[in-house]
DNA sequence: TCCGATGCGTGACTTTTGTCGCATCGAGGC
DNA sequence: GCCTCGATGCGACAAAAGTCACGCATCGGA
């Protein structure tokens, strides 16, 4: 079974502060675990038996509707956390976790981190910087989807993208195209069709040049003013 | 100024597993406010400079959109804690909070609460249960708001409340009607109009009689299944 | 090089949801 | 008892969002 060792262990947030023996000695009973793209890492309703760390890839957090439709929670890159509500909580997990991409997780059992916080306070502190980072993020969803309009939502991310992972060209700021609209629809809480839609009137009103794997953001301001 | 004592401090959930010493102390500095109908307990983008509980009354955590709609994050009953995420992410109030009557809270400090952390663990241990609770409510919430109707929401509304708080009668399931139609459509992410429309129609199905001051449910599993 | 899976574009239509404007109706204060 | 104001009821519309049904392009294998 793949291992790792006490340096990585560090970089997950939860950890920075342990200090390299405890790192390494937690470092023992993580697993690393690998997945295809698609590939489920969570299901949501199954007991949770630990918690994970991406390692490489992307992941989507998401929950799905009766009539099959998703809403994705949060997205997921390499050194990001998941699935430690249910630890806390004790309830099933709350949502399913899958890969856009070949990906590989850590994995840290309930046991362990109870064994990890019991001896090292400072952990449940991060912890709850975290939690509450989360609920932030989620108040801020939660009021996306229920008071701005599909078009908003849509042009939000457009801005956020070309803010994090936009670079300046002497056309526009260029983002990869990193989803699909299907799960770029997940991801606002809308469907494929209005998405593409909604990109085209963008595209027409000169706000965004769509091509086959990355955005031109051309009107940043634009975007902005529609948030 | 109001003060309260140990043995009401030990009925908050975060500080249940205090020594009664511990939480006399904690108690001396716990201030006690007061608030009528409707004022505001915290202002969303406010600097946090503590957290509350609910002593007596009820309240609404809720966000406000650009024109005006608001969305309810959480209805307070006495015993809620509320206020506590940015004390741990550092960041303002991420929501608004007012009563929907007379109502008491008490606050505590932010350092007062560092305070009892540091020489607590197991309060760290209790808010992460908490936390994590919340963060599987919203959840929750994200779901139906984006993956159910309007319709459903608001049969689980009538639902999770006669289960909650409804008596039984003769008659059906008697509950009473605790939030205006205003209120209602906040909560479950819609306007007014859209709730009172909604009611006539589950009337007229039959599935509960819509009174002054309270609700009759006449069929609780249909509505269960409209969930 | 062909093929099937996947992703995307689009028109036409339906449904749900939200907006507007007003009438009504009690409860509580004078 | 009268008046006001918050809370409701409701019809008629408007607009946003979702559904359906296709066709087309790409891309990574067999």
């Amino acid at each position: 079974m793949l291992r790792v060792h006490g340096p990585e262990i560090r970089t997950v947030p939860h950890f920075a502060d342990l200090s390299e023996a405890e790192a390494e000695r937690l470092a023992e009973t993580v697993e690393v675990r690998s997945y295809d793209r698609r590939e489920s890492i969570i299901v949501e309703g199954d007991r949770c038996t630990g918690f994970f760390v991406l390692r490489t890839g992307r992941a989507r957090i998401f929950r799905t509707g009766s009539d099959g439709r998703e809403q994705i929670l949060r997205l997921l890159a390499p050194g990001d956390t998941f699935g430690e509500v249910p630890i806390f909580d004790g309830g099933p997990n709350p949502a399913s976790v899958d890969v856009l991409e070949p990906s590989e997780a850590l994995f840290i059992s309930t046991a362990t981190m109870f064994d990890v916080i019991g001896r090292h306070p400072v952990v449940a502190f991060e912890l709850l910087r975290h939690f509450a980072a989360r609920l932030r993020g989620f108040t801020e969803l939660i009021e996306q989807i229920s008071l701005q309009t599909v078009q908003s939502r849509i042009a939000r991310y457009l801005y956020v993208s070309a803010r994090e992972e936009g670079k300046e060209t002497s056309e526009g700021i260029v983002v990869a195209r990193s989803l699909t609209q299907q799960d770029m629809a997940a991801l606002v809480g809308s469907v494929r069709e209005v998405v593409s839609r909604t990109l085209r009137v963008m595209e027409d009103d000169g706000l965004v040049e769509v091509r086959r794997t990355e955005f031109v953001v051309r009107d940043l301001e634009a975007l902005k003013r529609m948030v």
